[in-house]
DNA sequence: AGTCACCTGATT
DNA sequence: AATCAGGTGACT
């Protein structure tokens, strides 16, 4: 499910439902979910700890605790983390959950349990997001420093967008949304790429960015959360052999990096 | 830089 | 039965 726009909008969700809540249990039922932690391990350490607060970082959860540690969630390609009215009404995907002490639960539903969560000192956190790039929306995400990293980079564009080192955030449908709507063929090497074109397609990634969120925090926040299907404007992303929403050519698809990727043969060059 | 493994469920 | 899936890390 989650790109950077679906974990900003599970991440706000948590903030508002769940901040000062008080752990008062834990529930581990998948030792490779938590791993390198043991169920016992990470019990004892957040059961009786409150949650302060709730971050994004690229496509990482934080949850930070009143002790000076965080837990870090990474939903991968299938999960969510969510508070649950009733901790015992768990879902049957649920791969770990935190009770709370007013007897709801945060939970990390994960039908193919990819998800993980580790537990760090804040003094780690610098060192733990070592290999991050920059978040989109931060003042370090500027053109030069992405043209810089694209210059740098013999990588297919398409490519270097899902390198979670150039820019955090953008997975397979916004990488490959970006390129369409910047005009950009995905297999493009990246540092043959002008400066002009890479300056619009760093504008383009944050507008993209910026659409998804206002659109994902809407349909995130009505009940059902993301299951309404389709809520930002997808124009070639799963669409192989369907008209190109500008041209009518046929959406085409390739594989890159072992990953599909849809654009239009006629727009993207 | 490309391939595969990690898991499970949905679709072809 | 085979392929695919909005991610990432560990291989070759």
């Amino acid at each position: 499910m989650p790109e950077l726009p679906e974990v900003e909008a599970v991440t706000r969700k948590l903030q508002a439902e769940a901040t000062g809540a008080r752990i008062s249990g834990g529930f581990f039922p998948r030792p490779v979910v938590i791993q390198p932690h043991t169920a016992a391990q990470l019990h004892k350490a957040v059961v009786g700890r409150s949650i302060d607060r709730f971050e994004r970082r690229g496509k990482n959860i934080l949850a930070h605790l009143d002790n000076g540690t965080f837990l870090r969630v990474h939903l991968r390609m299938t999960g969510n983390f969510l508070v649950i009215p009733d901790a015992r009404l768990r879902p049957v995907t649920a791969r770990a959950a935190f009770e709370l002490d007013d007897g709801r639960a945060v939970v990390l539903d994960d039908p193919r349990a990819l998800g993980r969560i580790t537990l760090h000192k804040e003094s780690e956190r610098d060192a733990l997001f070592a290999d991050l790039g920059p978040e989109p929306f931060s003042p370090e995400f500027t053109p030069e420093a992405f043209i810089a990293s694209a210059h740098r980079s013999a990588k297919p564009i398409k490519i270097l967008l899902m390198d979670q080192r150039a820019v955090t955030g953008l997975g397979n449908i916004y990488a490959a949304e970006s390129l369409f709507q910047a005009g950009i063929h995905p297999a493009r090497e990246s540092r043959g790429i002008s400066r002009p074109r890479l300056r619009e397609l760093h504008r383009i990634i944050v507008e993209v960015l910026t659409v998804a969120i206002d659109s994902a925090v809407v349909a995130y926040s009505t009940p059902g959360g993301f299951s309404e299907g389709e809520f930002f404007p997808v124009a070639v992303y799963g669409r192989e052999g369907e008209p190109c929403p500008r041209c009518g050519a046929k959406i085409r698809r390739i594989t890159q990096g072992g990953r599909s990727t849809y654009y239009c043969p006629r727009c993207q060059r």
